[in-house]
DNA sequence: GCAAAAGTGTTCCAGATACACCCATGG
DNA sequence: CCATGGGTGTATCTGGAACACTTTTGC
């Protein structure tokens, strides 16, 4: 067969991105999602996507259906997987590669999210999404709690400068359980990838919080390598 | 916008998936590879694929791929992730879903694999493939070291009866390093999976080693649950 | 002065690791 | 009888888990 043939003759799809944006905000894991402009299913509560344009990579789509709905870029994403059934998307058949982001919601431009019909749900709040997307979540929700078993990317979710509680809190929801407070601290310190600073957060307490910052190069090592950091 | 335009204006992309197919033979961990037959890179070393069908999920394609050069059905098979980059197919855009699948070479059609090309070669000599390939294996090998720590699917790679040394050296082999013959056998017998059988193989030794089948239901409920298996 | 959250060490236990000798048998 | 790979038990160490009281300060 020739070159020709070979590719010509194949069938050609529909590919979507589909984003499962991940926020912390007062103590929840939240997760932001849109009303689906678009028949079928318009007004439906659904994940952030698109399709993936000629001479655009997949992970460039998830960018660009990132950036557009929150403005920011230059986030923590990593890819899900792939959902390939063929009456998943009730429209078309339409294959979707599946990405989750951890973004700081402190720094994505709200006005922008909210010009395009965005919330920010917590979990316990995520009503029915449409075709799979709920499936998604539970699968990012699981590789989330994988992925953080063994990478300190808890800290993509939090302002600069955070507290030690806030940081456990964060862990809590992750994995929907409570943490230990000495032995969650202990575990982070050893780390050796926080730097303590002089200011407190007075903000949920009266004697005050210590605030923390991650020291980039010694928290990107980490990242890069992998550790094991089990909570 | 109506849903004609939404879905219609969408530009649509040739979709594949490749395999990455392990064995496990003459204590060496394997990979089956064919010669390419169709330009661009005709002649040259790759994984197993084909094109995703109208109307045929990506799962499916997967496993008709994988049926058409093994022979096999009802084998153990996982996505790994989509390939999405522009440029990763030389001969055009095509987006690619990359499995991973387990197989027990001798309980597949060698027959019918010669036919299609197919060659069973150890992970030391795995050549240089076509387009990302090689990139795909690693990330194949990646996900099955994480795998195997959680879920005993070692397993699948075995004929059904099989010595203990056997066992340990085909974990030996997805580790890359040497296991202590007495804490392995502590702690594979440890979990209960495994029914020792009268028979004796004499094959790599004098005295011979007992044979073992695993029990299927207590196997498959560890398989679902997902068990620690650290090794 | 008291309520409310932050901060701090030690003990215990389980599971991982390290390690060396005897066994069975074919040649 | 000996070479070869199979099979067995124990001591140690490390890291995780459990656990209660003191500190600070705004009200």
């Amino acid at each position: 067969m020739s070159l020709e043939t070979f590719y010509k003759n194949a069938p050609r799809h529909l590919v979507a991105v589909d984003c499962i944006i991940f926020g912390f905000e007062d103590g929840k894991l939240k997760l932001l999602i849109i009303k689906r402009k678009v028949d079928p299913m318009a007004g439906a509560w659904s994940l952030v996507g698109g399709f993936v344009q000629e001479g655009e990579s997949t992970n460039d789509a998830a960018g660009r259906v990132l950036r557009q709905t929150t403005g920011i870029q230059d986030i923590y994403m990593d890819q899900l997987q792939c959902y390939g059934d063929v009456d998943r998307d009730t429209g078309a058949r339409v294959i979707s590669v599946a990405y989750y982001a951890l973004i700081r919601i402190s720094e994505h431009d709200r006005l922008l999210a909210n010009a395009h019909g965005a919330h920010w749900l917590s979990m316990h709040q995520i009503p029915e999404l449409i075709f799979d997307h709920n499936s998604m979540l539970n699968d990012a929700l699981t590789r989330l709690r994988d992925k953080a078993r063994f990478h300190p990317i808890g800290f993509e979710l939090l302002p600069e400068k955070f507290t030690l509680p806030q940081l456990r809190n964060l862990y809590e929801e992750i994995y929907q359980r409570t943490l230990d407070k000495r032995n969650f601290r202990k575990k982070i310190l050893a780390l050796d990838i926080l730097e303590k600073l002089e200011e407190k957060d007075k903000s949920t307490s009266k004697k005050g919080a210590h605030l923390y910052r991650f020291d980039k190069k010694k928290y990107s090592a980490l990242a890069d390598h992998g550790v094991v950091f089990e909570i």
